[in-house]
DNA sequence: GATGAATGAGCCTTCATTCAT
DNA sequence: GATGAATGAAGGCTCATTCAT
């Protein structure tokens, strides 16, 4: 096994430390399958090759194959979550500052990857999984965009703008969406940051004071 | 759709149309299982079914469950195309009447429907219809993007803006794409009216002589 | 029948004859079908297809499969009845010549065909076919094996030779056999005139007097 | 092959050895099915069942069925093969011994037995077998006629035949491939020991003075 | 904890058979 | 006579799940 990072601590790792070891293993390995195969053949056997464990240990430790897949799309929203709170948190409380914190954090080295894009899409796709994700996530992706339209409420009214802020929110959510989608349909997908570059353009053409294309316009007067 | 030849005759329909009017029959199926129950839960008696059919009746015109949801893309794919197509057709020449045209377009009724959105959802998700998918449609695309930024161009050439085309297409063309997921993935999916207002304020943002997000100024000032 | 005389006067035959003509046309398309896919693989759109005709037409003709397969069967063992028969009507009285016909009749390139040899054989091996088999042929099957056991009691008599006329009648009835199925299972199967010498030089090893590895001796003085 | 060392254990037969024995358990048990059922009729669900497992372990085990079909010819062959050359190894040196221990071989209990004459038949008439025969076992196939024809020629030079050797061997194996066919087309088949008999009928014709009807003549002369 | 043999439900597919035209 | 759409039983195969070791 050369997943090796790990493990020269592994010794002093107790039980309970290697179970979550071992779960965010098959968690990964199953974003991993459903990315090369697709959820429709994404079979145990699979991840667990993909995990290089025994096929009988993803039952241990998942109990059942729909366990698996709730929890890697909770751990999936989880993680994504946790990213954009934590960019909220790093940024200036300006409003410009704010909204560029929400925009990086979507493609984000860690959760903008080929094998992620693929898995969000596969789940949006699969009838089953939507209504567990709203049930599960739904919270979360309402606080997103309440944080998103507070923060283009604030920028509109300082720019007197005349946009919906709403609507701009909107907007600027879909294209960060639909640009995610663009990534993976492509034949010859553009960089990550070429697709920041498009939702940066976005936001330069609703709040041209604040944005360009390159992002944050770095002399930002306001706030 | 251009099934339409044999329509006047409609009491005594020949074999042959018969036999195109059991395909798209089974195709149609297809397209609402997809949206029903998800890619990996379709199965040929989940269409058959649907279709009101016998299951070997599928086998009988596809062979394959590949080739039925290979056909089933494929004619999506089509009736997209001819979509926009139709619709660059019927607008005037002028090239925010076009962008118009093309925006208007992506939300149609017969285009925008929730199965039909579900059913490309599914099909993007699917490691094994990407392929498939790039090969047979990716021309489609390609020249739709093209037309999109042909239109951008002329847009910011008319409008003195400081735009790059090709980035200010990608915008509306991932925003038209992010709204279509949206639709599919809020808890309380809005109207295609509201989605479609989405898509106006964006362009509204890029070229606010042409557009608001009513869509259209009826006092287009240049043409 | 052979297919070909009959076609000239093809006007002038009445229904009945034509009925005749299309059964044998799929039996021969039968007996194609098994040596080329084997029992298991016949189907009955195969043989429509080899017979070049729809394969609604098969079931019309002989209402099931197994009827099929059947008439097949008692069409083979019919034509390997009448050639020995016709063989052995034809020949000499006297034993040697009568087992020479029957040994030459064995090897008949009518009857001695790679496609035969292979129907043969993959109606032996299947379990359902052999008590067809016998309650329908095993009469003629009977019949072949007294006519031989009768002509080499007249040469075991003639000769002073000392086998018992039974054993002897059977050795040469399975090397005509083996040699058959050697035919057939060979990589490079030798000519039907290399097996019909096998078949002789068991002759000449029993009855030297009348028999060499060429065939009949033609200085047969005896009878 | 290392599955020999957990041997001496046989009762606490471990994980390997039990594989090794299921495969068997399923190879003799599509020989059973085979004879039973013919090739056609034989399922993997008739398999399994003569088995008394359930059908999943037979694709557990071998995959496919054209896999668990090839490897049950596979296995005849060796065992086969393994059959005339341990009787090969365990007669005298002389010609006539050999001949003798090759001839009584093809009729060992264990070789000719109802069930494995009508799976061989089965393997020969199917079409999609004869290839995978060619090129796993025609080295076999090969080898036994080299060693029968050089046996038939030490015969024929020490007892001054006027035979040519590979005709005779060629006449010998026929006439042991025909005598299993007619074993298993009889209705009443006769013994293996009636069976022997017949094949050793003609081995007197060729080498009357090494052999009889009984078999190997005891004051053999030479070697 | 971990492995892999074993089970059985369910799917895709084939194909004999029927039947309207 | 002939065609080909339509049916449905049955088979091969996959795979989630269980369980003895």
């Amino acid at each position: 096994m050369n997943r090796t990072a790990a493990e020269p601590a592994a010794i002093a790792l107790p039980r309970k430390a290697s179970r979550e070891h071992r779960r965010q293993q098959l968690i990964d390995a199953t974003i991993e399958s459903l990315a090369r195969r697709g959820y429709a053949q994404t079979t145990m056997t699979d991840v667990a090759v993909t995990a290089g464990v025994s096929h009988g240990l993803v039952n241990f430790h998942f109990d059942t194959k729909e366990k698996l897949l709730t929890e890697t799309l909770l751990y999936l929203a989880e993680e994504y979550r946790d990213n954009w709170l934590a960019a909220l948190a790093a940024a200036p409380a300006d409003p410009a500052a704010q909204l560029d914190a929400l925009i990086v954090a979507d493609f984000n080295e860690r959760i903008c990857t080929p094998s992620k894009l693929v898995a969000w899409c596969a789940f949006w796709a699969e009838a089953q999984s939507r209504p567990i994700y709203q049930e599960k996530c739904g919270a979360n992706d309402l606080a997103y965009i309440r944080n998103l339209e507070e923060i283009c409420a604030r920028l509109v009214a300082a720019g007197n703008y005349r946009h919906s802020p709403q609507r701009v929110a909107r907007v600027l959510r879909v294209t960060a969406e639909g640009t995610w989608l663009d990534l993976l349909s492509m034949i010859e997908p553009y960089s990550r940051d070429e697709a920041l570059r498009t939702v940066y353009a976005c936001a330069a053409a609703f709040f041209p004071d604040h944005f360009d294309e390159a992002g944050l316009r770095k002399p930002s007067v306001d706030n």
